[in-house]
Parts: structure tokens; sequence; C-alpha cells
DNA sequence: CGCGTAATGTACGAACTGGTTCGTTAGTCA
DNA sequence: TGACTAACGAACCAGTTCGTACATTACGCG
């Protein structure tokens, strides 16, 4: 949790000499405010907390953020941000289109299970009807790189004919994103209530190939129409 | 949000004559407390305010739940209690099992979008990592009748040879639920981001639609190993 | 018909909470 | 080097917020 950030060795170096650090003090503010609203919810979380566990006090956070409300939508820019940095980095140059999906799917799996505490503040936000999302203009300009990997991962499977046609990129995201998202955000509950943890060690793998099976079994087989009975392809 | 309960006819009958009727108290506090719980959160919902929108004073809530916290499992029991008695009425007796999934995930489907506010409870709670239904003795034991009708169906499937094996009912439900969930939950950050509406009117059939061709295409379809490509089947 | 108890209402308070006021100090630039 | 400003801290404040003590009333039962 202690900034990785290196003083620029204001006077001496060594022992904690404290010296002024905007930068720093932004981002440990911001660490510590991530985790307690992402343990405690919005109104869960306590500013007077969040200012006791940073090494600097309130008056900071509203020096830099200008309130709670703010602060919040500061948390959640920053989530976004790094969440979207991860994805640019997205690497599905499979040539075949299938495996290409099954790998982004994957992908996404694996960065729902490895960013919990991104889960929880989306919940928390979706409680909140994306209120402070909507604010700020940072968030809504932020596309999502994802929709177009998808995007041309369907066209090169539609070309190749093993796509059926008429998918669409945001809905296979939604699709994929479910699984992850309720995999995750929803565990507590569906552990409680069917005895079964959707995030033990010894059943990701399992969870990783269902998902890819899914989206792979879907759109190599999606047909239409309620009677159902899909021929081969 | 009047009570539909009839009064006993204590003295009179028209007119609001405010007699004393404990379940009608009880059931009026719950009432209100699930909209409050469900719009802001649990920390965010103030005892105070859920008091003064009911007809009784908050001496009653800590009369008859003993506090908020206790008041939040009680709307959690008596939400989930009510979720269980509409699936206990499950009716997918259709002689095709690919028939008969292809109804049930509509059916759930079609309750999640019904019940949005029973959505924001089960988030809230997983905010608060299902510590208060862990803690209800009562809803640990009530089991879903959803996983067993699921049972039954993927039984029926696999003997006439039209689902692979080793599909796990919960995993089953979970997958289901995954996609309703989302849908419901998340409408509000994935509208935000993607500027799409999931819950819009004129794509339900179509997400319906989808989710059951989703279910099918994994259970009729699904096979294992990342390279993929699926034969017929 | 009166008595006991379940049900109910009023008023209050201690602790907390978001936000602010006022004043101090470190760094830097002319 | 000295003045100016960004960065910072302690204490405080007004409005809440959960919870309770105390008083009261309706209703069923004998």
């Amino acid at each position: 949790m202690s900034a990785a950030v290196p003083q620029p060795s204001p006077t001496r170096d060594a022992a904690p000499v404290r010296t002024r650090d905007a930068e720093r003090t932004r981002a440990e503010i911001l660490d510590i405010a991530t985790e307690e609203f992402a343990r405690l919810g919005y109104s869960g979380a306590r500013v007077d907390e969040i200012a006791a566990r940073t090494r600097t006090t309130k008056r900071m956070i509203y020096y830099y953020f200008g309130g709670k409300e703010r602060l919040f939508t500061a948390v959640l820019e920053r989530a976004y941000a790094r969440i979207r940095e991860a994805e640019r980095e997205l690497d599905v140059d499979q040539p075949d289109p299938v495996s290409a999906i099954r790998r982004l799917a994957e992908l996404t799996f694996d960065h729902h299970e490895a960013h919990p505490e991104f889960i929880r503040l989306v919940s928390i936000e979706n409680i909140h009807e994306a209120e402070h999302l909507a604010a700020s203009e940072a968030l809504t300009r932020l596309n999502s790189p994802a929709i177009g990997v998808i995007s041309r991962i369907l066209a090169a499977g539609r070309a190749r004919g093993v796509f059926t046609a008429d998918v669409d990129a945001v809905d296979v995201h939604a699709m994929i994103s479910a699984f992850c998202f309720f995999r995750v955000a929803n565990r507590h509950t569906f552990g409680a209530l069917f005895d079964r943890d959707l995030t033990a060690e010894d059943r990701r793998d399992h969870y990783r190939t269902m998902l890819g099976d899914m989206v792979i079994a879907y759109l190599t087989g999606a047909g239409t129409g309620p009677p159902s009975r899909r021929g081969s392809r």
C-alpha cells in the first residue's frame, strides 16, 4: 500500500522525510478510498476513516477532491481507466476466430477474477444507478477496446462461415461479462444458498472452460425460433 | 402500497379507524423498508426515513425487529421467501427437454425482469458478503426448487441423448441467472458505457431468445478442449 | 367490566459525519 | 534570499442517525 513512487530526494533521502508531494498524496487517498468504498459501499464508507488510514488528513480529501461524492467519482474514474488500459493490451491474434473468441472470453474471465474490488465498485455504482459515472465526462467518453476486438473476431468468424450472422459485438460482450461478473459479484449469496463456491480455486478452470464452451456453442450453433432443435451447421 | 389485508372489521369498517394490528404494522414496515433498502443500500437507508414513511413510528421497528441490521435480514427473508414461492409454481412440463430448458430460462428471465427490487437487494447483500443471509437460519435452509427442476430436465435430456453428459444443475442455474441478473443489475453502468439499454422494452424478446439459444447451444453442443471446433453431435 | 398485557407514541441523547475555518510550513522562483 | 503560493494539519461545527427511556392506550380474557 505504501506508494511506490520514488521521492525526488528533496534534501536527504533515507528516513521517512515526509516531504510534500501532491501526486503521492492524491494517489494514496485514492488507494485507500478505493478500498473503503469497495468494502463498505458508498454510504457505508466514512470520509473520516479514509482520512485516518491515509498519511494525510481529511482536509486534503476536500482540498483535492472537493467532497465524498466527487471522491467516489474519482475512484471510479481511476478504476475504469486502469481496466481500459489493460484491455488495450488484449492480444487475441489467433488465426482461428473460434480460438480467438475463446481466448478473449478467458482473458475477460481472468480479469474479473483478478479484480474483485473493481467488481464491487461497479455493483455499488449500479445501486446508485450510475449517477457518478454519468456525471463524469471522462468516463462516458472512455470507450471499451474490447468491443472493437470482438467486432473483428465476429467479422472474421462470419467471413469463414463458422459464426452465424447477426450477432452483435456488444451483446456478446454482455454475455461474457454477465458470466464473469456474476461469478465474482454474487459468489456470497450464491455460495450461501446453493452451497457452492463459484470462485473456489479448484473450480476455476472448470468455469473458465464452461464460459468458452458456452460462447462458442452460441456463436457457432445459434439459431432462432422457440421450437429450437437446431441442426448441425 | 396500501396493505391489502382486510381488517377483521373491529368496530366500524369504513374510514381510517387506525386500530391495532400487529400483522399489518409488521408488513407495512417491511414493505417500506424493502423499498428504502433497495433504493439506497443498507447504509444509505435511514431508519428514521423508513419510520416516517410508515403509518407507525420508529419505536415499532425496534419493537418488532430489534434494529436496523435485523430489519434488513427480515426484508431479505421475506423477499427470498416470495421468490421461492413463485419458483415452486415453475411449470415446465414440456415433453421435450430442449423446450423445457428454454421455457425455464425464459421464466427465470421474466422473473428477474419483474423484480428489479429483489435484484438490488441481492446486490446489496453481496456487497456485505452475505452476512445477513448467512446469519439467517431461515434463509440457509430455504432450498431452491429451481435446482430440482433443472436436474430433472437435464436427466431427461441426457436420457434422450440430446444433452451432453456431465452438466451440473447448479452450474446451469448459475449460467442462466448470470445472464438475467447482469442484464438487470448492471443496466445502468452498461448503458452508460456502451450506450445500450439492456432492459429496453423493444429488446426484451431479443435477449430472452438469446438466453434460450445460449443455454440450449451449450447443452446440446458443449464439448471440451480449448482447440474447440466441435463437430455436429 | 375491569385488569393485564401487547401494542404504540413522544421525546430525547450520545455518538457520529460530512464539511469548513483558520492558521502553518515547505518549496521555488525572481 | 526573501516573498509568494501550493500543500498541509488541528480543531471545530451543525446536522444527522441509531437507539432507548418513559408514558400511554387499545384489546382480549376472565
